[in-house]
DNA sequence: CCCAAATTTGGGACGGCTCCCAAGTGCCTT
DNA sequence: AAGGCACTTGGGAGCCGTCCCAAATTTGGG
C-alpha cells in the first residue's frame, strides 16, 4: 500500500559506501571528502530522499515541533495571533501543530494529548472559557516540556505567560467615556473565571473610582462569550430604568453584535448609548459606526509568546524562568464613542 | 536536559514481565491475561506513560497525520474552512498540521517540504497566487502519499479537487447587477493563473451576453489580490470617461476594500456604482452598506475535502480516484446591489 | 495421569537514522 | 623504513515500539 522509501541505505548501496558516511554526508558532518559528499547530495537529490522525522525523533527525543492550542479561530484574533507565533517558530527551525479546542474544556484536554502523542517540544496555549481544571497541562510541567500561556493564562501555574495591559487598557477605555459626558457606563464583560476578565472589569472600576462614579451593580454583567446571549444582555441594559448611556463590551466581537443590535432599536450610536470594545479586530473600522476599542497587538504576542517557549525549550528543566510578559495597549478613538 | 519519558520497557521492569506483553497489553491485544492486563494499565496511567509516535510512525509508516496548507489566514475565508477540515480529520482519527504560504510561492514550497518531512499521511492544499509550478506537489504522486485541492487548485494534476460553482455564481451574481439596471460593468479579477479567477471570468462573461451586453475591455482587469493595491484598480475605473456603474469583485476582502474607497469619494453605493463580492465572509453583513455577495459553502468545503482526501488513504495508489467535488453557490443580496 | 490444544509470555528482528569507536588510507617526519 | 598523524570510512549499538515465532504454562479430555 504504501511505497517504499528512499532510505540512506537506499543511496549507501547504490553509490557502495557504507550508510554512516552517507549519514553524514546529509547532516554535513565535517569529516566526509568532498567528492563523496557530493555523489551523495547529487543522488539523494535525485531519488527525492527525505529524511525519516519518525527516525530522528526517536534518535534525538525531540520533534523539532511546538503546539499551538486556541479557543476558537472564527475570528480574527487568534489567526493573527498564530501568523505572529508561527513566524518567530519557523525563524527558530520548529513547526507548529495548530489546534483549536473550539471553547470546549473537553476538546482541549484531548488537544492536548494528542500534542502530547505528537512528542511537542513545548505548548502554546489559551485557554477556554470553560478551563478551571489544568490537571492536563501540568502533566506538561512534570514530563519537562515547556509550557507558555497566552492572552487567557492560568494564574495557579507558574510558566511564562504572554498578557497585555488589560486593566490599564480598561481603565483607558472607561475614562475615555467619562470624558465624553458618559456617566452611566455599563461593562458587559466575560466569565469571572478569566483571569483577563477580572483584568479588565478592575480597570473599569478603577475609572470610575477615580472620576468618583459610584458603581451601580446593575451595570455590571458577566457572560458566557456565546455571541449569540449577548442580545439578552444588550436588551436588559436597555430595559433598565435609568438606562446605560455607554457599555464597554469585554472585546470587539461582543461590541459589535452589540452594536447591531443597538442600531435595530433605532437608538443612536453614540449620542443616545457608546460602545467600545477591547482588541481592535480587523472588521472593527470597517462597520457603521466604527467602534472604538482598544487596540492589543496581536502579532505581537503571538511572536512573544513563540520566544519564551523557544527560550525555555533551550533551558534545562532545573533553569526555567516564569516571566510574565505584558504588553502595551492602545486606545483608538472611532465613532462609537 | 530533557527528562526521561516512561517507555514499555520501564513498565516491564516494574512488574517484572516481558515488553512484548506490556506492548500487547498497551494495545489491546487479546492474548494478554487479564490481571497483567490491568496491573499494566494501572502502572501506565500512573506513570503517565505516552506511546511514543516516533517508533510507532517508524513502525508503521504511517503518522496518522494530515497537513492542510493554506495562502493566508487573516480574513475569515481560511480559517473557516480550516475548521471544517479539522472536524472530519478528527472524526476519522487524524491529527491536522496547519501552515500557510503567506501568498508565496517559496514559502509554499517549504512548507510542503515540512509535510514531507513530518511523513504527512495527506496533503490539503490551496495554492498562492503565485504558483505555476506544481513540481513540489508531483514529488506526492510519485511518493504514493495523496493530495487534494481545495478553491484553489491546480488544473493539470489528476487528484480530487473541491471547489464551488464559480463560473454559475459569478453568472448569478452578473445578472443581479444587470436587473438592477445596471449595463457598464465592471470586474475586477485576480490573477489570470488561478483557475478560479478564469471561471469566475466565465461566468461574467457569459451573463454579458445573455443580456446581449457587449464585452468593454476597458471594465476587465485583473490583479495580484494585494489588498492595497485595489486602491489603483479602482482609481482607475471611475478615472474611465464611462465610468462603470457596478463592479463585481473577484472576492469579498476585494469588494470590501472598493466600498471604502468609493464611500471616500462621495460616490453613492449602489445608486452610482453598485458593488458585489465573492465568497460571503464574515465581515460583509457588517459594514456599511452591507454587501451582496455570492455565499460559497465554507465549512462544507474543508470537511469535503478532509473526507475526499481520507478516502483516499484508505485506498491503494492502484485504485486512486481523481473526482472534482463541485459545491453550490447562493447569491445574497444585500445593500450595495 | 498423560498428551494435545489453548492460553499466555518471552525473545528478537526490524524500522531509519545518529553517533561513538575502531580501522583503513595516505603522507610527512625523523 | 617505521612510526605518527590527519583524514575518511565502516561497523554496530541504540532510540521505542510492533509483531512473528517459539517457549512456557495451564487446561481438559480420554
Amino acid at each position: 500500500m504504501k511505497k517504499h522509501q528512499t532510505t540512506i541505505f537506499d543511496i549507501a548501496k547504490e553509490l557502495g559506501i557504507s550508510k554512516s558516511t552517507v549519514s553524514r554526508a546529509l547532516t554535513g558532518h565535517p569529516s566526509v571528502h568532498k567528492q563523496t559528499r557530493e555523489k551523495v547530495l547529487q543522488l539523494a537529490n535525485d531519488l527525492e530522499y527525505q529524511r525519516n522525522m519518525f527516525s530522528i525523533g526517536l534518535m534525538r527525543k525531540a520533534s523539532n515541533t511546538v503546539g499551538i492550542i486556541v479557543p476558537e479561530f472564527s475570528r480574527s484574533f487568534f489567526p493573527q495571533l498564530i501568523i505572529g507565533a508561527q513566524e518567530k517558530a519557523k525563524e527558530a527551525g520548529y513547526n507548529l501543530i495548530i489546534s483549536q479546542s473550539d471553547e470546549s474544556y473537553e476538546t482541549e484536554v484531548s488537544n492536548v494529548k494528542v500534542m502530547l502523542a505528537h512528542q511537542v517540544d513545548g505548548l502554546l496555549i489559551s485557554i477556554t472559557r470553560e478551563t478551571n481544571n489544568f490537571e492536563h497541562l501540568k502533566i506538561f510541567q512534570r514530563k519537562g516540556i515547556p509550557i507558555v500561556f497566552f492572552n487567557r493564562v492560568c494564574d495557579e501555574m507558574i510558566v511564562p505567560k504572554v498578557i497585555v495591559e488589560d486593566q490599564e487598557g480598561a481603565f483607558t477605555a472607561v475614562e475615555h467615556l467619562i470624558s465624553r459626558g458618559k456617566r452611566r457606563i455599563a461593562h458587559l464583560s466575560g466569565p469571572e473565571s478569566l483571569s483577563i476578565c477580572k483584568r479588565r472589569k478592575a480597570g473599569y472600576m478603577a475609572a470610575l473610582k477615580k472620576h468618583q462614579i459610584s458603581f451601580d451593580e446593575d451595570l455590571l454583567v458577566h457572560y458566557d462569550l456565546t455571541i449569540n446571549k449577548v442580545k439578552i444582555y444588550v436588551n436588559y441594559f436597555l430595559n433598565l430604568k435609568e438606562r446605560p448611556d455607554a457599555i464597554f463590551c469585554i472585546n470587539d466581537p461582543t461590541a459589535i453584535e452589540a452594536i447591531r443590535l443597538i442600531k435595530e432599536t433605532g437608538l443612536r450610536i453614540p449620542e443616545d448609548i457608546a460602545i467600545i470594545g477591547f482588541s481592535n479586530d480587523f472588521v472593527s473600522s470597517l462597520i457603521e459606526p466604527s467602534l472604538t476599542t482598544v487596540e492589543q497587538p496581536i502579532k505581537e504576542m503571538g511572536r512573544t509568546a513563540a520566544q519564551l517557549l523557544i527560550d525555555q525549550i533551550a533551558r534545562d528543566v532545573a533553569d526555567w524562568k516564569a516571566p510574565t510578559v505584558v504588553l502595551k495597549t492602545q486606545l483608538i478613538v472611532r465613532n462609537s464613542s
